[in-house]
Order: C-alpha cells, then structure tokens, then sequence
DNA sequence: CCCTTGACTATCT
DNA sequence: GAGATAGCCAAGG
C-alpha cells in the first residue's frame, strides 16, 4: 500500500481499538486522542462505518452516561457488553476504574429502589 | 450554497 | 441535577 496516509476514519478505529477492557473513553477524549480535538459528533459516524466489529460499547458521553438512550436495545446492548468487561454501571452511569473509592464504593453499589 | 441532522460537549439557569 | 442554549464540524438533501 502506497498510502500511509491514515484517514480520519482509520485513526479513530485504532483509538477506540486500543481502549483497554474495563476502560471507557468520551466520544471528545477519542477524537483529541486520535488527533481531531471537537470531532466527537464524527466519531460516531466513524465507527458506524467500520469495516470490521469495533469495541464501540467502550466510547461513553463525557459524563460517563451510556451512548444510547435508556430502554433501547442498543443501550441494553452496551450495558450487557461493558458490564462483561468488569465495568460497574450505576443508574445508567459507568464507574470510572480510576476513581474506585476503596471506601465509598460500598455507597456506589448501593442502588436505591425508588429514590 | 443553505438548511437539517447527529452514537457530542460545555455552560447557564 | 435536570432542561435549555450555544458551539462544534462533517455529511447529505
């Protein structure tokens, strides 16, 4: 291949491939880490356009929200797949690893019924 | 070329 | 903390 020349969409296919299990990234953070700080609306149509299965269940909004809107299938879908990875999700909300609280994760655990 | 849309984000109320 | 607003940038009609 003569083109070494990675398109946008390549480089954020190798970003969202590299996130580590257990670990979520922005939609912001994975276009500033792929060199395209103020894509993240673009990162969305670039992983719809992979060619291949892409760890897209990783990319979360900013405020560690699901993509998707609650009671869809495809949020179902993306709670189930990062909950497999060992990813803790509270109210619609996923526990950044980096942030465990050794002593006030009991506290995040613990879901109230009804509020 | 203008307008709408979108798996977004930051800020203000 | 939730809803409204503005900023953002590329793609498609």
């Amino acid at each position: 291949m003569a083109y070494s020349q990675k398109s946008f969409d390549q480089a954020i296919w190798e970003t969202v491939a590299n996130i580590p299990p257990g670990r979520v990234m922005a939609y912001g953070e994975v276009a500033r880490a792929a060199g395209y700080p103020r894509h993240a609306r673009m990162v969305s149509k670039a992983m719809s356009r992979s060619p291949e299965p892409l760890p897209w269940y990783r990319v979360v909004r900013s405020d560690r929200t699901l993509a998707f809107e609650p009671g869809g299938k495809y949020y179902e879908k993306q709670k189930n797949l990062l909950e497999k990875e060992g990813v803790k999700i509270i109210d619609g909300k996923v526990i950044p690893l980096e942030q465990d609280d050794d002593s006030d994760l009991d506290t995040l655990l613990w879901k109230p019924t009804g509020d």
